[in-house]
DNA sequence: TCTGGGGTCCTAGGACCC
DNA sequence: TCTGGGGTCCTAGGACCC
């Protein structure tokens, strides 16, 4: 029997939290609109208008402050509730097209279209695209292919030009060589700044160029992740749709300050709650871990003293209770701290992660799933859940709290809290 | 004043063992 | 005195992604 040949369609939120904030603000519809990280610092999603004015991802909000007026420009704080909900509805539309759909982040899917008869994937592509505008309000683009890597693509340039109105085919297409030609390499999946640089080195600019290398020596360039890529390119699928949702390896919880901490209590505070935030989504994983990682660094663009440093530790048997990874965070915390320094920054890292199925047996340690560890953890998951996060939380995270962060821009959390839902004036 | 956060995979090289 | 060679495991660093 001949493989039959596969069809992926990559489907892309446009601007994604700029889509969801307009989604409540149709007012903002054409205008620039940026949404910004944590503590409010850069940009990290961008409108067309906003790009248009030379504001893209990563620009740091105080640099553009004097502009805001002159072009009636909108930002927003990070609003991840929101995006989240708006996430999942966006899912739960692609799912109505097949089963298999890979959600590959928040705002972006794979879907393997193999196997259903299609007399014309440009039409089914705008189909797809049409239904989840309906019923989301959130505008995307699809790009088609006979590979993850080109459907990646296809969705690029669906996106360049108006004329496909967000859909672009590239199975059978009559001028292959030539849109992998208007490719240029940093744009391809997989190829980023260094590989790209690398690459131009030796005279290759565009995906054709790329996908015409020599096998082994793309492999000793850019190791076998980019001979993969270069056989996606040339059509042959070498990266299957993934399925199943695979437990994080590590789990990391760290965060910029609003503002400069200078003593360890408050460093103590910030590192009790990022363990605690941690550990909390290990256990949504029904995971335990092994090791736990804590560092901390000063600002790196101020013209002052500088230090970072980290240290980890490996717990005797695996938890997953937060007191027993605060406790070793803290004590960490206090041996590589230094005073007379402004920190800017503190996080924690858990790794060495198994499935609690897998936990060992220890005859004579106390294995958390079996003692009353585990009943405290579920009870007081089950707590925040219900009434909000840090409802119950540590002595140890402090209560004061001024270190954190800061979002002056939130907009309500319209979809996923009763007391902030839109209200229509009638 | 103000510059994000959270992930994965691959490889080279060192430590250690036989 | 001569100082081998293969295997595994671990880690740090580099590359990429959103």
């Amino acid at each position: 029997m001949l493989a039959q040949n596969k069809v992926f369609a990559l489907v892309d939120c446009n601007s994604f939290y700029v889509s969801c904030e307009r989604v409540f603000r149709p007012d903002l519809a054409q205008k620039p609109v940026g949404v910004l990280s944590n503590n409010d610092g850069i940009i990290v999603a961008a409108s067309a208008e906003l790009k248009a004015l030379h504001i893209g991802r990563g620009t740091p909000a105080f640099k553009i402050k004097h502009l805001l007026k002159k072009y009636d420009i909108h930002l927003f704080s990070s609003n991840y509730a929101l995006y989240g909900d708006m996430s999942a509805r966006v899912m739960r539309s692609l799912e109505k097209f097949t089963p298999n759909l890979e959600v590959y982040s928040i705002d972006e899917a794979f879907l393997e279209l193999t196997g259903i008869n299609c007399p014309n994937w440009q039409q089914y592509g705008q189909k797809i695209k049409a239904s989840v505008e309906k019923w989301t309000g959130i505008p995307v683009s699809v790009g088609i292919a006979s590979t993850k890597t080109l459907a990646k693509l296809a969705n690029t340039v669906a996106k360049r030009y108006k004329k496909f109105n967000g859909v672009f085919n590239l199975v059978a297409h009559p001028k292959f060589k030539q849109v992998l030609q208007s490719i240029p390499t940093p744009k391809i999946w997989g190829i980023g700044r260094r590989y790209a640089e690398k690459l131009q080195r030796y005279g290759i600019h565009d995906a054709w160029q790329l996908s015409q290398c020599e096998d082994k020596w793309i492999e000793k360039m850019t190791t076998i992740t980019g001979l993969r890529l270069v056989k996606e390119l040339r059509g042959i699928s070498c990266i299957d749709l993934e399925l199943d949702i695979m437990p994080r390896k590590n789990i990391v919880s760290s965060k910029s300050f609003g503002k400069l901490v200078t003593d360890l209590s408050k460093l103590k505070h910030a590192v009790s709650q990022y363990t605690t935030r941690a550990v909390e989504k290990l256990r949504q994983q029904n995971s335990l871990a092994y090791q736990i990682m804590v560092f901390i660094q000063t600002n790196r663009f101020r013209q002052e003293a500088q230090y970072a440093n980290y240290r980890s530790a490996r717990l005797e048997t695996p938890s997953a209770y937060t007191p027993d990874f605060v406790k070793i965070a803290n004590k960490m915390l206090t041996e590589i701290f230094r005073p007379g320094y402004n920190y800017q920054k503190a996080g924690v890292m858990i790794s060495d992660i198994i499935s609690h199925k897998y936990a060992p047996l220890d005859l004579f340690a106390p294995c958390y799933l079996d003692d009353e560890r585990k009943t405290l953890a579920d009870f007081s998951d089950r707590i925040n859940d219900k009434f909000g996060r840090d409802t119950i939380q540590l002595a140890s995270s402090g209560v004061e709290q001024d270190w954190k962060m800061r979002r002056e821009q939130l907009s309500p959390r319209y979809t996923t809290c009763w007391n902030e839902l839109p209200v229509v004036q009638s």
